[in-house]
DNA sequence: GTGAAAGCGCTAACAC
DNA sequence: GTGTTAGCGCTTTCAC
């Protein structure tokens, strides 16, 4: 029998502390301090001082065992250091840190497991409420498990009906860079994609890179333009990546006069690729990213803007409504998103 | 009373039915599946056994209360999306995750607060079972508070006696980067700064600026240099801020002919400010930074190179040590650092 | 509107 | 080496 001397001083405060200087039960606290019902108003503002004045706040373990909530989200994103990814996860933070929730994450990539597995990883089992995947995709049976737990799932950037999913209308985003490309004269315009395989090898639906390849191809099919698959590179959405993928472009029997990078990350590597090159930007070549990243304007490229603080934002505030009970719209929400025009683009060197 | 009807089943697996199909007590489960020792070898075997079969895992809210550790620790940042924080949280997530920790994360600039007001955040209370402070400080009082709570601190950064510190050598930084432009022959340097009032406010010592001007003003010193304040100029580590800073110095009546930037951010803010005045940079004006962040090399930014990753790993490795009651040293531990000798230094133009 | 008491699912004495 | 059992600090019926 573990020792419990009534005698002795707690070592810190509990509800019972604060019922006992109340003079009520503890079962009044609990109801007082969550804004309950059925607590009398003079009765509530005594408990509400009280348990300021004893710094009292309820032990969230305690309240996960006898409630079943925990108060707490995971972010789920393939990797933790790229901007993208660091900016979602703040933009989240910051709206549950103000909520009162508790944001966990989970970094999947760097568990080096495949990339949509990810229950493998845990730490979400019975530990939060909500989970948002960042890119990345959970199978059927993960998403049945979620639902039989009764945790929340919200989709940043991928597609799947039935669960709330934000973003850009990427489609339009392909459509939007390229027309630029086109009405600037360009009729050969290369592609810094994501990964070969996309298509393939994801079938819950990996739309960023395929959308945006998609209005790739749209506004080129309303030009009357043809589509060259040769000019289709990978660059997995990193500066290296871009780099390698850039340079391949530029060694083609036939290279491009523009490129559109799928990623302002991977246009760094690009023009990096180009300078070595010796290829001036935009004479020879016009390159348009995608993100409005930090360092853009100082490199003077023109991009595609997308807030991404705010996407992780939205995620957030629609998890917190879910978890609330509140009705939210099911269908995919996009932001707004807009071609900022810079110096890597210019009419081709005819 | 709650219904717990016995013939009802159980929506999830716990200790019990494991204990039952195991025909062992609850006691003895919780023991084999915590390599606790006292559990003969094949009784652990069939209890693993039948836990994986069960997809059993101990629900951490009862774990947490039971035992009074919660396996996961908080990671707490002035800001989330600054390139250093993101890759200081990526090295720890990545070793937490390996040890089976949960990290949850405190932004502590976005909510608004003071710098290092950060037990008010609150998310931590109770919660976790050690906090890790990058470039953020407790007062004494809120370490006495996590004393109490028998929770551990491990910063990154910042020093402070008595508490495991991880970082890098600063004045080491400041001599490295400025001896180099002296060795190039500069003789008037400017320094882009983080805050202007970095030594005022903050007793419990906010090394990191504080020890690279050290280092700048030791290089100086040793070259038989006088050192001028009016080249220090905040930057407050970002782009902006260091744009901002390069425009007052290029305004001052006798510009520097190189400028250190203690962060490679602001020196990207340099550079722009340094290209839209048409100054030549390296032949009007050398510049180098500190961090060799992603996009550095690609600016051909001379930089001070510091393993940001290995930081934060550093960091969940200690924190590791110390919550498993491993010794671990008191002292600071500093990380290499090296200089990165690319295109943004020369000697000045005569 | 308030209180009593039964758990939530574990861990840690202690007994055997 | 294993079982028994008393909590951990809350929330939530249900009774009053």
């Amino acid at each position: 029998m573990p020792p419990n001397a009534s005698l002795q001083r707690r070592e810190r405060t509990t509800i019972e502390d604060v019922a006992f200087a109340a003079g009520v039960s503890v079962a009044t606290v609990s109801r007082a301090l969550r804004g309950l019902p059925n607590v009398a108003e003079p009765t509530r503002e005594r408990i509400e001082k009280i348990a300021s004045e004893l710094d009292y706040r309820a032990d969230p373990a305690a309240s996960r065992l006898a409630a079943g909530r925990s108060r707490s989200v995971a972010v789920a994103v393939p990797l933790l250091d790229g901007w993208y990814f660091a900016h979602v996860l703040a933009g989240a933070e910051a709206v549950f840190a103000e909520a009162g929730y508790d944001t966990i994450i989970v970094s999947v990539g760097a568990q080096g497991q495949g990339r949509h597995v990810l229950e493998a990883a845990g730490p979400i089992h019975r530990r939060v409420d909500g989970l948002i995947c960042v890119d990345l995709s959970l199978t059927d049976e993960e998403l049945r498990r979620m639902r039989s737990e009764r945790m929340e799932v919200v989709y940043v950037g991928r597609d799947n009906a039935n669960i709330p999913c934000l973003g850009i209308d990427d489609v339009e985003v392909g459509r939007l860079a390229t027309t630029h490309l086109i009405d600037l004269g360009h009729r050969r315009i290369g592609i810094i994609n994501g990964d070969a395989h996309d298509h393939e090898d994801d079938v819950v639906g990996f739309v960023v890179p395929h959308n945006r390849q998609m209005g790739y191809e749209l506004a080129h099919r309303d030009a009357g333009l043809p589509v060259d698959l040769a000019l289709f590179v990978p660059g997995y959405f990193t500066i290296e990546g871009g780099y390698e993928a850039m340079i391949r472009l530029l060694d083609l029997p036939e290279p491009p006069t523009a490129v559109f990078s799928f990623s302002d990350e991977m246009a760094f590597g690009a023009l990096w690729a180009a300078r070595e090159r010796g290829i001036d930007v935009p004479g020879d070549l016009s390159l348009v990213g995608v993100d409005d990243h930090d360092v853009s304007k100082l490199l003077d490229l023109t991009t595609v803007h997308q807030d991404v603080d705010e996407h992780g934002a939205r995620a957030a505030r629609t998890m917190i409504d879910l978890l609330a009970g509140v009705e939210i719209a099911r269908e995919r929400q996009n932001s707004p998103i807009r071609l900022i025009e810079r110096g890597t683009t210019s009419p081709p060197r005819t």
